[in-house]
DNA sequence: GTTGTGACTACCA
DNA sequence: ATGGTAGCCACAA
């Protein structure tokens, strides 16, 4: 599909997580058809504007736990979020299942 | 056209 | 079990 660029995807991908699951920068980088940009998923989303309603906070990275340091504002703002969908943390890990993709 | 970088993952000591 | 190193490739400058 010209025009759809790997940035793109990754929103869809994103986007198409249910509330009170999350994914891990491998497995949307895998179902974008990129096994190997877990990386730039990260850096992707890193990009965001604040204002964008994507649910960023949903990724973690591939051990379940989040991706920033316990502390940082970043952290918190994701642990709220996550919180909020009912998804349970302690510490810097979420004690939830990753969402399966449903094909 | 090249160069540097990264919200990562897998492997090895 | 933990900690460090290497590899991967799209994107911005």
């Amino acid at each position: 599909m010209p025009g759809s660029s790997l940035r793109e995807i990754i929103y869809q991908i994103v986007a198409s997580v249910p509330t009170g699951k999350v994914a891990c920068y491998g497995q949307i980088a895998g179902l974008a058809g990129y096994p190997n940009h877990a990386r730039y998923v990260g850096t992707t989303l890193r990009t965001l504007p604040s204002d964008s309603t994507l649910p960023w906070f949903r990724i973690i990275n591939g051990k379940g736990e989040i991706t920033f340091p316990v502390g940082s504002p970043s952290f918190e703002r994701q642990a709220a979020l996550l919180e909020a969908e009912g998804v349970r943390i302690s510490g810097n890990r979420v004690s939830l299942k990753k969402y399966k993709w449903q094909p």
